[in-house]
DNA sequence: CGATACGCATAGGTAAAGCCTATCGAGATC
DNA sequence: GATCTCGATAGGCTTTACCTATGCGTATCG
């Protein structure tokens, strides 16, 4: 049973009349009729009565009619969706991303793709790199924006790096300003406002402090990032940021560079290595890694 | 796209590997990747992500497999309908006969028919020979025993002779027998009890005595079969039936044979001309016609 | 009543498609 | 680093789907 032979046969029991269904089927009035015949062999009955000017659907062809008609229809659903895949029209990227980047990279990234492709699902996780990678290991993930080094390395898992972006200090800005360019080492008496276990920041913040000798203290911890910027800005301490979180936190937060050789961070796409990732997913990957480009707060790799 | 291309598609997605996937299938492995590949290039995406030991479907296989699988199984359904209606497994007849063919003739042949080919459905009007050729031509029946000539004769309805059948006369067991053989003017001046208009055999028995130059009186006339047949074992009068009807009658009812040349009426199958019948309905013609030979009562044609 | 037109089936030739065996090449395994 | 596994590629052959030309039965028309 062939696809093209279904079509011919609807065709014929459609116009009742093979020289007719040939003209619909762009073929010859012989080739549609062996292909029918072709058909009723394989069926092992005949479908149509061929009568003089009366072609008429046998009890067989009935049955198959409705069968046929499905059966195309199916077809031509699979096309299409196949299609509207390939060419972004539709699908679903499920993206993770920690807290930061999403407050800072992604808005405008996110915008730039769905203008593109306005027809594609987005899924964001926020969460911290631990949570990420294994989410994407699990296959919950399409794709991740992590920090580097990874907390947990594996071979399973593939990073691009995508830009590497300074930490700077927020303070209120009805406070006496820190003296500039801030050196780590001027944290050690300053109190700090401290995010929630889990965070990259913390980690990474934390580790800085005690390479210069000291254990920060933290007049509040635990919050995530916007109560972290709401606490700096009521003035009950200094912050370490990413920079493009920095740069959108308003103006009454002081953005104090840090002292060279300062503090950074790199953050990079991960997928896995086994699978490669859905259409929308490269695509949105393109993306990212075209907008780097033109991101401020950040250098690029 | 192809049966074959979406047979081995999904054979791949199942088995997670070209080479077993072309086993499965019983095609060698390169023909399975030109078929797969082949389909890839016109649905215009990947299906499968090719992973050394990790086949896996990208998102536009999973779109296709659920509708590939649909449609392979619409076509096994497909298939085994047709063969099903061709092999007389299941299937239908609509068959026309007048009221005495339905209590005579039928019984035995639809059982052996019934028994021949259980699955087909068997739908039976009653009707006079009028209302028959009418529904025949309206498509409302395929097939119909009717007793010839035609009431209304028509080239759109084509007849074949299946027998020709003895009328006799039938008479109470309890009253005096007639004088046998019966000769049609020995019925002027006997009681008949006459069926209801639109029997066959009304207009052939009053044709018989008005061919002899006399009116018939009825002493009950409007009856179906079976009432008539009461009405002649009550004693109201004789009746002249079918010898297949007749013989059936029980033993309170006596036979008598009417003199030469007697009457008969011969019996036809009718069906359109235009559209050859359903298979079920030829098998059906094929076993009426079959079962003439050893029918009782009547006379081959 | 013969000629014509219509419409499906058949015949024969051609081009494409599908399948096969043999081989390649890349990643995994020991 | 040799071997193995497994999918991709190459080249040749067979099948098949298509085409044009023609046949044949039936309805129509002068």
């Amino acid at each position: 049973m062939q696809f093209q032979q279904l079509l011919y046969f609807v065709a014929v029991a459609e116009t009742r009349h093979f020289t007719r269904a040939a003209e619909r089927v762009h073929v010859s009035q012989p080739s549609l009729s062996q292909q029918i015949k072709a058909l009723e062999q394989e069926l092992g009955a005949e479908l149509f009565s061929r009568a003089r000017g009366n072609i008429t659907l046998t009890d067989a062809g009935e049955a198959l009619l409705p069968l046929a008609r499905r059966i195309l229809a199916d077809t031509e659903t699979a096309r299409l969706e196949v299609q509207e895949l390939a060419q972004l029209r539709r699908g679903r990227v499920r993206l993770g991303a920690t807290p930061s980047l999403c407050t800072g990279l992604l808005p405008d990234v996110l915008r730039v793709f769905h203008d593109l492709h306005p027809g594609i699902e987005l899924l964001i996780e926020e969460s911290g790199s631990h949570d990420l990678v294994r989410e994407l290991a699990r296959g919950a993930l399409d794709l991740a924006l992590v920090v580097l080094p990874l907390p947990t390395p594996s071979p399973a898992l593939t990073t691009v790096e995508l830009l590497r972006e300074d930490l700077v200090v927020v303070s209120a800005a009805s406070e006496p300003a820190p003296r500039r360019p801030v050196r780590i080492t001027d944290l050690r008496d300053q109190p700090l406002v401290m995010f929630r276990h889990g965070y990259d920041l913390r980690e990474l913040t934390v580790a800085a402090c005690r390479a210069e000798g000291f254990e920060p203290s933290f007049t509040v911890e635990g919050g995530e990032l916007d109560a972290v910027l709401g606490f700096v800005r009521a003035g009950l301490g200094l912050a370490v940021v990413p920079a493009m979180v920095a740069a959108r936190a308003g103006r009454d937060l002081r953005v104090t560079a840090l002292a060279r050789p300062g503090l950074r961070r790199t953050i990079a796409l991960a997928h896995r290595s086994d699978v490669a990732p859905p259409r929308a997913a490269r695509e949105l990957q393109r993306v990212l890694l075209a907008s780097r480009k033109v991101r401020p707060g950040g250098t690029s790799v």
